[in-house]
DNA sequence: CCTTTAGTTAGACAGTTGACTAACTATCGA
DNA sequence: TCGATAGTTAGTCAACTGTCTAACTAAAGG
């Protein structure tokens, strides 16, 4: 697991946004780019995708012209180990709240 | 809750280096500028410390010449939601592998 | 084939980041 | 008050990042 890709693709807001886009499900490059917020160009977000495909955040598959991008689901569990063992050991745990 | 200071700082295996060596215990600036792996400079330890606390991860406090940094713990659950809203919803949970 | 549409790759450029050395501030102890 | 110790602040610099435009590749449709 590549914790220091997986933060550094983390780390833009555009990007974050791109996740957020693909919760509910795979959507085109084309149609992203339409609903980021940011408005940034094609090549910048052809850019974007890369980072993030690098941190095995997305999958990408062509169908025909256009290229669907989707959440990797696997490396959610794995991102929230990491980021557990980062903050939250060392004690015993505190009462959770809920 | 300052998303984009807090992955920015996560994004520096330094940084983690250091919320790590944090995990079991406040520790002085000093102690941990010898711990890190890297062996940066004193300036760029401090450099470090003043990102963490700006993404709310550490406190910190003076007791003589020495200053003490600690993990901020009321942050971790907001950064595992962060990340849970970011990554893990859209769709009804998967079996949780507990 | 040629054109159109979807997306990526190449190259340039401003802004940010992480590192260093040098100099400064703060506290302790004699 | 002087010197030593612990850290921070200031200033510089190379490397990296995010953005753009221009040019390229891939597929579809006539």
């Amino acid at each position: 697991m590549h914790a220091n890709e997986v933060f550094k693709a983390l780390a833009d807001p555009t990007r974050r946004e791109i996740l957020q886009l693909l919760r509910r499900g795979e959507m085109t490059a084309g149609e992203l780019t339409e609903r980021v917020s940011s408005r940034v160009s094609k090549p910048s977000m052809s850019h974007h995708f890369a980072v993030l495909k690098e941190a095995d955040l997305v999958t990408s598959r062509r169908e025909g012209q256009q290229i669907f991008y989707a959440l990797n689901t696997t490396v959610v569990e794995d991102v929230l180990t990491i980021i557990w063992g980062l903050l939250a050991d060392g004690r015993p745990n505190e009462e959770p709240k809920t």
